[in-house]
DNA sequence: GTGTAATCAGAGCAATTACTCGGGTTACTC
DNA sequence: GAGTAACCCGAGTAATTGCTCTGATTACAC
């Protein structure tokens, strides 16, 4: 029954106060991220998340609607995860000089991404709902703004008169090639081929001139 | 149990040879081309296909193992019919002037994408193996041969010195551009602009200079 | 026309699913 | 320590799923 027009309840249920009840949900959220990459979103069953959490069935329903509530906090998490290593990383990139900033500012995407493989394939292939969750539609939002800081703090080092359309095509770029590198890798060129190809180019675009 | 790591099956069981079989054959395949976008892919059950197509859940099984295999056949169809259509547009591209080429190349692209939009997001986002199968694998491949030829046959107006790696940045930024306006359109970019800024860069990457 | 293989039908079974119910346990409050 | 609210449990239910079985109908060979 998950149409695809269908109404999603993603709202947790009723939140936890006390210790005990974080503790459940977080077992049940961390079994939950562990269980679908294992068993894929159509096998991972709510009964599978409570057995694996070791909980009863009915504290999950204590605190979530159903599956769609906790694949939701999964994507929030790691949408997080995710964020906040880019975060961590960015530092190091927009000090490094101009010729190395584009290729490890690629290198830290690919390696962050790399990371949450697994996850990243159930999320972008398999769940039918992905691109209307609030956290999943925000991280676009985030690259986006993220590369515009990038160009604002790169002291002269990226071209000022990019257009949004120009950023978005060049995040596209990057991301599509990177999932593509990580999940389904094409056979007649090599990795580092690809990812070095892609930093000239990206380079092209978004670097001045005389930098 | 649909895991992650799981074996599918993808071949047909029986091969249809009298009329009525092949008609039912072909009823049960239009059926679920029809159904997966209206109730997604969990949502289409075999029972629902054979009620579809006006035909015995017993006959389904005559002729599929299962629901993967249906899914299969209509992924090879949808693909024949994306590939001819682009077959179809390709010689006016490759009749028109330098300065409409690449524009032309893109919007073929686009129109065919977008006239299978729904069916398009069922394969993208929900089908678990799409990417495992081999009639998707081979549009990518094709897509490759396709931008060689162009390359070959485009008289002088394409870079001849493009390597592989470049043709799959270039295939990925424009199947990946076009999906996503397609499924999920940027709020603060127009279609139009997107699209442009999209054939200029495409133009800039494999334009002979001279051209 | 008759025999044989192909084709079709749908009732129904076994397994699985999401989810509830009643009742117990633990932790805070006073 | 009594009372109350929060928390937890798992057997059990209703619905759904994929799929098979038996047997009927249709097409083709001769």
């Amino acid at each position: 029954m998950a149409g695809s027009a269908e109404a999603f309840d993603f709202a947790p249920k009723k939140v936890a106060t006390q210790r005990r009840s974080r503790e459940t949900v977080n077992a049940l959220v961390e079994a939950c991220t562990r269980l679908l990459p294992e068993l894929g979103f159509a096998g991972t069953t709510t009964n599978h998340i409570a057995e694996r959490a070791g909980v009863g069935i009915a504290s999950l329903y204590e605190y979530f609607p159903g599956k769609d509530a906790i694949v939701a906090q999964v994507a929030e998490r790691l949408v997080q995860r995710v964020l906040s290593r880019l975060a961590e990383g960015s530092p190091s990139v927009l000090a490094a000089p101009a010729s190395d900033a584009f290729r490890l500012w690629i290198e830290l995407i690919y390696v962050t991404v790399e990371r949450e493989r697994d996850l990243v394939a159930v999320f972008s292939h398999q769940v039918p709902y992905t691109n209307r969750l609030e956290p999943i539609r925000t991280i676009g939002r985030t690259l986006l703004e993220f590369s515009q800081e990038l160009r604002r703090h790169a002291g002269g080092r990226v071209r000022e008169d990019l257009s949004n359309a120009t950023l978005h095509l060049v995040i596209n770029l990057v991301t599509s090639t990177i999932l593509q590198l990580v999940h389904n890798p094409p056979a007649d060129v090599t990795h580092r081929e690809l990812l070095d190809e892609l930093t000239r180019r990206v380079e092209q675009w978004m670097r001045a001139e005389g930098s």
